[in-house]
DNA sequence: GTGCTTTTGTGGTATAATTAACAATATAAA
DNA sequence: TTTATATTGTTAATTATACCACAAAAGCAC
């Protein structure tokens, strides 16, 4: 019962903010404030500071904060201080680009596991040291190696089915790429990432400016 | 003047509202209702009718909605009646998978132009007849091609650079890959995807789920 | 120390989004 | 034709989220 109720924007402003902390620390700035954020970021300052006070209090009155300690703070709100691993499930285009993507290395996911179905993509590695094996054994590997998330790149028409492999195999979180709705249980989070659909928004907002002439 | 003011979060819907009767055209469903799309969707019946009410009455009481009507007018009102040229900007890992995610022309949006500023990559193909230019013949290619739409996959620190560079020959959208928010004037909008921030959520959700217990 | 400036943390307010409720309408069966 | 059932479109209520405003620190200058 840390949490009482954490507002979702508020969850992904956060892992903003610990971005934005992150860069202010490359270039050695060591205190910020949150209206120095805010307009880094294009958002409000009491924004910010209501964000933050859902956890605590970490700055000080008429100072600012402390860019190492709020950040180091952030990282243990978003439970980044352990490394989590992670499978990619789909080893087509566009998750074997997701399983290099430098990003996710540098933010403490790692690429333990990868699967597919296509016997021609078995063996081969995805990342260096990883390499493709078949879906059947996603079950056996996931939990032998202790891997909590999955990023599931497959074909739109298998996606429920592997995701109620993953749900047996115990995954406790998905990053679901495929462009339908998949259902879990409660406690297997799961967060969608469409870009088509953020693609077709960005059309919706050039159509209406064009009609409003 | 069309529309009134429409929520962000209706925006997103529409999109799936419209892959969902996609998909009923698909498997040749000809009717349908708010309830049957909310729960395919895992939403409330009530969110699809009043989401639709912004744009007009497309069912019929008692009856529910035309698969195809609905479908057509949703097409319409996204702006995806005609087809969208897009550049990729950067093209690396990321950019390539997703110049060749079939999901793009199949949803009328075509890969035009690529480009890069790494020597190596200009004069490959990224996608079969679309062969990769310099950074630099960008405003030139943009213009003349009447490309519209952006899909930014540059590394971080050149984002707002090479979006200034977009701004100038008259984009309308950018589809922002890079972990950074970008400014733009208000006529050209923006939608960002960013998974790692994505993957943050889910750990914290995993997180605080786990210190619950 | 006193006053001035800065900036936090937060309680309250305003705005936005979702959900519920229901009259209006359509269909089909009795 | 009436009654029962289904389902929309819309208004009202509820809930969620963002924003404002200000008292409470903190530091600095004099």
């Amino acid at each position: 019962m840390r949490t009482p109720k954490i507002p979702k924007p508020t969850v992904r402003r956060l892992a903003i903010y610990y971005r934005c902390l992150t860069k202010l620390k490359d270039n050695s700035i060591d205190k910020t404030s949150s209206k120095e954020m805010a307009d880094l970021l294009g958002i409000k300052a009491s924004q910010v500071r209501k964000d933050l006070s859902y956890f605590g209090e970490f700055g000080k009155r008429g100072v600012g904060y402390n860019v190492d300690k709020l950040s180091f703070k952030l990282k243990e709100i978003l439970g980044l201080k352990k490394n989590w691993n992670v499978a990619i499930v789909g080893a087509g285009n566009l998750g074997s680009a997701i399983a290099n993507y430098a990003g996710l290395e540098k933010n403490g996911f790692k690429i333990i596991s990868a699967f597919d179905v296509d016997e021609k993509k078995v063996g081969q590695m995805i990342v260096p040291g990883v390499t493709i094996q078949k879906l059947d054994e996603i079950e056996e590997r996931i939990k032998k190696n202790h891997i909590e998330i999955a990023i599931l790149t497959v074909p739109v028409n298998a996606a429920q089915e592997v995701t109620d492999k993953l749900i047996n195999c115990g995954i406790k979180g998905i990053l679901n790429f495929t462009p339908t709705s998949i259902s879990t249980p409660e406690d297997v989070s799961v967060e969608d990432v469409d870009f088509v659909i953020s693609l077709k928004s960005l059309t919706f907002e050039i159509a209406s400016s064009e009609n409003e002439l």
